[in-house]
DNA sequence: ATGGGGG
DNA sequence: CTGCCCCCCAT
């Protein structure tokens, strides 16, 4: 069982007392445990109970809870309170900006035992009459419901990406039985990178075609609905699929049909005379254009772009020279700077590491003090000559406060090589005073990179409003680099505006924002939506070599 | 730990 | 209607 697991299972368990109003001490201190397990640089699977009671943060009881959960699989006290718990309370849990204090109210109070009747109690304006609730609260939590609801069937693509190719290789199986020449694709949203997938989809041809439907028919539970030649269903993790089959003449056409977003496939349908092609390339060939890399069939510039021989050259994974935003154990990340520091050298052979540990009013996060600040720039002058010619950056993620100024005096401010500046606070502003404090920060001369613009959670909230266009001018103007967050769950700045940003002159930047060593992976994700933006390594920040950075970073210090 | 928002 | 205190929630 993974650290993560643990500090998930503890954090419910918390949520369970509180709900149950048990001592307060005692939630305390296993909520307390669940932030401490999260941070925790090794794995608690093979310790000892001792082992476990040595860990701060995690006392006697609490060590003999997390040996049960790693003996057992679970926990009593958990099992007899959930037992207590009607399922439906369990997942109002799940909705922003309520939680398990006024989730208690609701249930015990209003009888409400599951997120419909909830929705329905606000509707009715029921909710009003706990005390503690007012109109604002239930609009705020109607926002929040029907938030939720719209997220219902739909995935991150990181979170489904494993099962989507375990579907793949399960049914590339069944249907090797049938017919060994058989050809599977995934297609569909997934195949286009999307960042959200609301349905995984699958193609099989093959030469008796029927037969291997009739085999996967037989192979699939759930309900399903068949048509001539596609089966859907919801599996049992609520996800919905589609597994389209045709003839393998009709192979690349058919893969080509399914990836693109409908826009994208009429357009080339238009140009294109017959269906018969050997691959997706012939097809747009015969259709007199350039091939179309999946991510970018969405239907927007592409196929003018193919026509006139003017396709971007999309950036990949290998052109990225270094990773800027990243937290270490300074602040509120996992490993220390050095450790990640040769984790980036050795194991993902980059040429630098910008680390950006959170500011002094991020209190709790760890964010750095002045001293502290100042402490950390000495630690990485030493690093800097130990790993030479390995470079670390010194930059730091300046909260923008509520009237967009930056978190640190000038002469602090000054000390950086780089400054990334992001809103963590006070998120629900309107978009004209969003947008201002934005581009306040923007127009700051320490700011060079604006970090997530938008603050959005995909799948949990949207961000705070913003004049898209006034900022991505405002980053043009002040010489300001746009952060794409490759954390899966934000892949913010969205990539509808990238082309927006780009046609500017404004550089991007695919940050990872990693709190640990596994998280510089999320690059991947970054740079996936980053091919949807139609991004080249000449206009990404990070795919600059250690040279071209250094003096970038330099010729940005003259805006001071 | 704090600050904002709401009652 | 305002000011104030208290509570909840998010970061």
């Amino acid at each position: 069982m993974e650290n993560k697991e643990i500090s998930k299972v503890l954090k419910l368990l918390s949520q369970l007392m509180e709900l149950h109003e048990e001592n307060p001490f005692k939630i305390r201190s296993i909520a307390n445990a669940s932030f401490k397990v999260d941070k925790l640089p090794y794995k608690l699977k093979d310790k000892s109970l001792a082992e476990l009671e040595t860990i701060d943060g995690v006392g006697k009881s609490t060590a003999s809870k997390i040996w049960e959960l790693l003996q057992n699989g679970n926990i009593e006290e958990l099992n007899n309170l959930a037992a207590l718990t009607p399922a439906g309370v369990l997942d109002m849990l799940g909705i922003k900006g309520v939680g398990p204090k006024k989730i208690a109210i609701i249930w015990k109070t209003l009888g409400i035992e599951n997120i419909g009747e909830l929705y329905y109690a606000c509707n009715e304006n029921r909710l009003i009459e706990a005390k503690g609730f007012g109109l604002k609260t239930q609009e705020d939590i109607k926002k929040a419901i029907e938030f939720k609801m719209a997220s219902k069937g739909r995935f991150l693509y990181a979170s489904i990406e494993s099962v989507a190719y375990s579907y793949l290789n399960s049914l590339k199986k069944i249907a090797d039985k049938v017919d060994p020449t058989c050809l599977i694709e995934i297609t569909g949203e997934f195949r286009r990178k999307c960042e959200i997938i609301d349905k995984l989809e699958f193609l099989i041809a093959g030469t008796d075609i029927l037969q291997i439907k009739n085999v996967i028919e037989g192979s699939l539970s759930g309900e399903l609905n068949t048509t001539e030649n596609s089966i859907s269903l919801k599996d049992e993790n609520g996800i919905n699929i589609q597994i389209h089959f045709c003839n393998k003449e009709k192979f690349a056409y058919t893969l080509f049909e399914t990836t693109g977003a409908e826009k994208h496939v009429q357009e080339v349908l238009q140009l294109l005379t017959n269906k018969d092609f050997d691959s997706e390339s012939t097809l747009y060939q015969s259709a007199g254009l350039d091939f179309i890399e999946p991510e970018l069939r969405e239907g927007d510039k592409e196929i003018g772009w193919s026509k006139n021989h003017e396709l971007p050259n999309l950036i990949t994974f290998a052109d990225l020279k270094g990773t800027l935003h990243n937290h270490s154990t300074w602040s509120d990340g996992v490993h220390t700077l050095e450790e990640m520091a040769l984790y980036c050298k050795d194991e993902l052979k980059l040429e630098y590491l910008g680390i950006c540990d959170h500011s002094k009013t991020a209190v709790y996060a760890n964010g750095l003090s002045i001293e502290r600040v100042l402490q950390q720039q000495a630690e990485i002058d030493l690093l800097n000559e130990k790993l030479a010619p390995f470079r670390i950056f010194k930059g730091i993620e300046s909260d923008i406060l509520s009237e967009g100024s930056l978190d640190y005096p000038n002469e602090i401010l000054e000390k950086f090589d780089f400054v990334v500046a992001s809103v963590h606070s006070n998120l629900k502003m309107d978009e004209e005073k969003a947008t201002d404090r934005i581009i306040k920060a923007i127009e700051n001369p320490y700011t060079t990179i604006l970090g997530h613009p938008t603050g959005r959670l995909l799948l949990s909230r949207g961000g705070y409003p913003i004049d898209y266009k006034k900022i991505i001018d405002a980053c043009a103007a002040n010489n300001v680099v746009i952060e794409i967050n490759a954390n899966p769950l934000r892949l913010d700045l969205d990539w509808r505006w990238h082309q927006y940003a780009l046609e500017r002159g404004v550089l991007l930047s695919i940050n990872p924002d990693a709190h640990r060593n596994e998280g510089f992976s999320d690059m991947h994700y970054g740079v996936y939506v980053a091919r949807k933006g139609a991004l080249t390594k000449e206009k990404c920040l990070n795919a600059f070599d250690l040279n071209h950075i250094s003096s970038f970073f330099q010729a940005q210090k003259r805006k001071r």
